[in-house]
DNA sequence: ATCCTGATTA
DNA sequence: TAATCCGGAT
């Protein structure tokens, strides 16, 4: 138990810290919760500038799902091309709009559906995975879960704390000793992936780093 | 374990 | 020129 409780406060440093050098992140980037899907399955092993350069080419369409998916797929296709992925996520987001129709387009009718379960649900949707799952469930449902992205293991295993192997394995260990608040969660991701682009990335930048502190790697 | 893919960076 | 980018399906 003793373990436990210091991984509890390991996890509000982390957050703390980053919070102080960071600042608050305004998190999902994006106008609508319709927006946050299909931002979210864009970005899929991409760099946000690219999914940026998407966004503007489908701006008449993102307030109007329903326009969306009238769309062919291929014209859909050129239109996301700068994302990478182009024809998979064409047909990802169209999977989701084949889905999200039979709620007529609306968030509210799938939390009245499915109040509990909506994580299942999105998980059958061709093209949500996990991670995409949980960013909407908190960033479009705001209910409270960690998002266990690779930023957050990267940041985690490089500070020496023992990572779970697996996706639910590490959301349920941060969701076991953090704060059940979405509004931290938001802010908590928001802020790792900040700084897994700035100071935590694939060779790290470790001078000025704001978990220096706690990082093994420094000592 | 491999494929999907364009744009930027090292 | 190669590696990398807020993954997921097969």
């Amino acid at each position: 138990m003793k373990a436990n409780e210091s991984i509890d406060e390991t996890y509000l440093n982390i957050y703390e810290l980053l919070y102080e050098r960071y600042g608050p992140q305004y998190w999902w980037p994006a106008d609508t919760p319709f927006e946050v899907v299909i931002g979210a399955i864009l970005v899929h092993h991409t760099n946000w500038a690219n999914v940026e350069r998407s966004l503007e080419k489908l701006a008449p369409y993102l307030s109007d799902p329903e326009t969306l998916a009238r769309l062919p797929e291929e014209t859909l296709a050129k239109l996301i091309r700068s994302s990478g992925f182009y024809r998979v996520k064409a047909k990802r987001i169209r999977a989701f709009l084949r889905w999200f129709q039979q709620y007529d387009y609306e968030f509210q009718r799938v939390k009245k559906v499915h109040q509990e379960n909506i994580r299942e649900e999105l998980l059958q949707i061709y093209g949500i995975g996990q991670e995409t799952a949980d960013v909407i469930l908190l960033y479009v449902f705001h209910i409270p879960v960690f998002i266990a992205d690779r930023y957050a293991r990267t940041i985690f295993q490089r500070i020496g704390i023992h990572v779970p192997r697996t996706y639910d394995g590490l959301r349920k260990q941060v969701e076991n000793h953090f704060p059940k608040d979405a509004n931290l969660l938001n802010e908590f991701h928001a802020l790792l992936v900040t700084h897994g682009k700035t100071y935590c990335k694939k060779t790290p930048i470790c001078d000025y780093c704001p978990l220096r502190t706690m990082c093994s790697r420094l000592v």
